[in-house]
Formats: structure tokens, C-alpha cells, sequence
DNA sequence: ATGGTCGGCAACCGA
């Protein structure tokens, strides 16, 4: 089973990247955040016309999530309010026997901001909805864009970074959480040298180019799922092509 | 070389 999460910072402008790379990589699942695009403005026919199933969640201008599947997703569920507020940020499903759920984590604005609370806030949700749903010796994936890198190897500066946002304590001590409950992460798994990142910000000038980035997307699974992982990496190539997400796919294999 | 991010969406906001 091969797996992959793609931020793709609107699916309509990446909609050509999107199912080149569904072409080239064949995943059983794809996680998309940041598709910016109203559910009915969503890509069905394309995605459909590529072989996939999909379930989505947009809304307009901002955040937005869909996972794409060879498979149909089961018992799915595209809300999880913070503090009532709805933001379309989750998708949790079932394909076969592993539970899924994909997240857009709020990016956060910076510390001491109501958007940071905020950020905080659904860390802390996401985290107390799986241990109360699910189990950590029941195979779980929970994959997407977090916006935290959690250790200095997540990050090219370090650094210049430490206490921003992405980079805070109070955002690593709620990852650490999720790792404590028993979710691996499964590229730090496989890939524990190398400055490898999913995320060049834009308004760094040749950011991509200078290896300036953030490794902010993850793959997490569950012991029995983390046990059946045969390797993981970052697509750099997907990233090279026209017109590029700021994001890259990160992908992982299973038996 | 006299500039220098994207995308959405219609003036800026968010990342």
C-alpha cells in the first residue's frame, strides 16, 4: 500500500501536477490540504476520469481538504469544530481495515496571536478526538500538512526560527502528545539524515533552489501500520515541475 | 537586470 499527502495550495491551479503525479506514483491514497475551492467547483469528473475516488471538504478562498482513493473511503466524516468554529480541515474515513484522517492544522499566524491559540487549541482537539475514536493498537493513518516541524532536522534555520511559528515549543509539545499516544512518524522513521523538507515558502527568493524549507508534512500510523513500513521520501520532483505548490508530496509504503 | 511569491478573488488576506 503506498500512501502520500500533498499540500497543494488550490487543487484547480495544481489540478495538471495533481494527476501527472497520480499517473507517475499510482497511490492507493492521496491526502490533499489547502484545495481552496468550493465542494461544488471540486475536480470530480477529473479526479474520477484519473481512476480515483474522492471525498472533499472546501470552502471558499481558504483551507480545504479532500482524500483521493483507488478504493471508495467508508464511515467518512469531513467536520471537527474547535471552539465553534468549522473550518473545512478535517476528513477522517476508513479504507478497509485502517482508519484514516487527513489535516490542514491552522498555520498560526505568530505566538501570542488569537491564531496561534487557535492553532494550539485544534492540535489539542485533533489529539483528544483520536484517543477518544480510536486505538493504538488498531491501524490508524493520520497524514497531512501540520505547520509544525518538530525537531531541528524539520527545518534548514533553526535557529533563526526557534520560538516562531512552526518552530515554538508549545506547538512540538502538542506533537510530542501525538507521538506519546502512539502514532509513528513514519519519514523520520526511514529518513533520519539529510536536509529533507515538504515546504519552501514562497517569499524566500529560490528558496526551493537554496534548499531553504520546513519539513511540516507528515505521515503518522499507528504500531501495526508503523511495523508494516518499508520505506518513505519526499518527492522533490513533483516539485520542479510548472507552476509548483510550495508544498512537495510525501510518500510512504507499506507491505 | 533598475525586479524579486502565490492563489483566490476582486481589495487585499492568508500562507
Amino acid at each position: 500500500m503506498k500512501v502520500a499527502t500533498f499540500n497543494a495550495n488550490s487543487i484547480r491551479a495544481r489540478l495538471p501536477v495533481i494527476l501527472g503525479w497520480l499517473k507517475r506514483e499510482a497511490p492507493d491514497i492521496l491526502f490533499l490540504q489547502e484545495t481552496k475551492v468550493q465542494d461544488v467547483d471540486f475536480p470530480v469528473d477529473s479526479v474520477k476520469a484519473a481512476g480515483y475516488h474522492a471525498v472533499f471538504r472546501g470552502q471558499k478562498s481558504y483551507n480545504g481538504v479532500a482524500v483521493l482513493s483507488k478504493s471508495p473511503l467508508t464511515d467518512v466524516e469531513t467536520s471537527l469544530p474547535v471552539e465553534d468554529v468549522d473550518e473545512a480541515r478535517f476528513i477522517s474515513g476508513r479504507a478497509g481495515d485502517i482508519h484514516v484522517i487527513n489535516v490542514y492544522v491552522p498555520q498560526g499566524f505568530e505566538p501570542g496571536s488569537d491564531k496561534f491559540r487557535f492553532k494550539l487549541a485544534w492540535l489539542d482537539h485533533l489529539l483528544r478526538h483520536i484517543a477518544d475514536y480510536y486505538d493504538p493498537s488498531s491501524p490508524l493513518l493520520t497524514a497531512g500538512d501540520l505547520n509544525v516541524a518538530f525537531t531541528e532536522m524539520d527545518l534548514f534555520d533553526p535557529e533563526g526560527f526557534r520560538g516562531k511559528v512552526g518552530f515554538h515549543p508549545d506547538e512540538q509539545a502538542l506533537l510530542r502528545r501525538f507521538f506519546d499516544w502512539g502514532l509513528v512518524d513514519i519519514f523520520r522513521k526511514h529518513v533520519t539524515e539529510g536536509d529533507e523538507y515538504t515546504f519552501w515558502d514562497y517569499r524566500i527568493p529560490n528558496g526551493f533552489k537554496r534548499n531553504m524549507g520546513w519539513r511540516i508534512d507528515y505521515i503518522l500510523a499507528t504500531a501495526p501500520l508503523a511495523e508494516r513500513s518499508r520505506s518513505a521520501w519526499i518527492d522533490k520532483k513533483a516539485r520542479a515541475m510548472p507552476k509548483p505548490s510550495d508544498h512537495t508530496f510525501l510518500v510512504a509504503e507499506f507491505e
